[in-house]
RNA sequence: GCCUCUGUAGCUCAGUUGGUAGAGCAGCGGACUGAAAAUCCGCGUGUCGUUGGUUCGACUCCGACCGGAGGCA
């Protein structure tokens, strides 16, 4: 099984730098692994690495999208495996950096995702189904044919009652079966996970808010009104990212600066929070926590002696 | 100086005829297999300003004091 690198962490960590760090040291390429940096022109909102903080290593699988589409897990996988693929064949070493959690997953387990996705018939129809039926009854056709996927799912859950309804729809499976039948299968790679955070959540915090502030300061709000003059729609999936969203509100008069700017705060610490969630089940993370401030040299240096110890060269 | 209003969770506030208190937001925890920066679930964390008094019992009634807002001088 191949190996690779991946650097983990919640927004503001750090992640980006020790990405670069890593490659440079072990001879890599960073590999992307972020939902919104994958979209074009969403630079400044995403904090996309800098050709500065790129240090000269190839970073792939950001701004390769048009923020017009909508690209989703399974897409993710299939190309940024590629770009892994052929960092690999070229004898390089795959840093796989990003913080979000389900695409990272997916793509060293090689997760085989069911068939069926956004903007499709069937998934349209139990959308509108979902409007005039209402959830309990979705919910209840789903429990005839999936009663243990039904059990799980919260009557609020619309999105994944209507994805369960959709994958047997699609495939005549139900979401539990493929789920089970993929989860069995081995992982595609074999991956060294460093984790950074902060030993305090109030470091974070701080961290969050300096860099929201600095965003603003390099002109997010220019950065979604061109945005919006390319003629990207106001719902599109890349509006929703965290930073867009709020300041979309301001070009259209709804929220002032002020008021984006602590909504987008308040948003990045929850969206931290949901990150740690999903991290703290992998127990194959070697955390590295900075106190106060991130000290770079001594957790390359602490990163290079656990990635060492694992037998990456 | 006098009068009125006000002080309850981190914040904004509710609290019925006296029976030691509860909402929203924040915060914390969790879930997550084709929108994941999305979506969803769970949890109340408290010297009820302080201090005397009335009462079997006071956030609730009375007094004094302290802080805040407004009004009259």
């Amino acid at each position: 099984m191949p190996r690779v690198v991946c650097v983990v962490g919640p927004t503001a960590s750090g992640k980006t730098k020790m990405g670069a760090a890593l490659a440079r040291r072990f001879n890599g390429e960073v590999v992307s692994v972020d939902s919104m940096q994958i979209y074009r022109g969403m630079s400044i909102g995403t904090a996309a690495p800098t050709a500065e903080e790129m240090a000269g290593i190839p970073h792939h699988m950001i701004a390769v999208a048009d923020p017009a589409e909508s690209w989703s897990v399974a897409r993710y996988v299939t190309e940024a495996d590629k770009c892994v693929q052929d960092i690999l064949l070229r004898g390089k070493l795959p840093v796989l950096v990003g913080g979000t959690g389900l695409w990272l997953d997916a793509l060293i387990r090689g997760t085989d995702f069911a068939q069926g996705h956004q903007g499709t018939e069937v998934r349209q129809a139990l959308q509108r189904r979902m409007e005039t039926e209402g959830a309990a009854a979705l919910l209840e056709e789903l429990r005839q044919i999936d009663p243990e996927t039904a059990a799980r799912l919260h009557l609020k859950d619309e999105k994944r009652i209507i994805r369960a309804l959709e994958v047997w729809q699609e495939t005549g499976e139900t979401i539990t079966d493929h789920d089970r039948r993929t989860r069995e299968a081995p992982n595609r790679y074999d991956a060294v996970y460093i984790g950074l955070d902060f030993a305090h959540r109030q470091d974070l915090r701080r961290r969050i808010d300096a860099r929201v502030d600095a965003m603003v300061a390099r002109g997010l709000l220019d950065e979604v009104r061109a945005l919006l003059s390319a003629g990207l729609p106001p719902d599109a999936t890349a509006l929703q990212a965290i930073g867009y969203k709020q300041f979309l509100a301001v070009d259209r008069g709804e929220l002032t600066e002020a008021e984006a700017v602590e909504e987008v705060k308040l948003r990045s610490r929850q969206y931290a929070k949901r990150q740690l969630t999903w991290l703290r089940r992998n127990d194959k993370i070697h955390w590295l926590y900075w106190e106060k401030e991130p000290d770079f040299p001594a957790a390359l240096q602490e990163a290079t002696k656990i990635l060492t110890a694992q037998g990456v060269s």
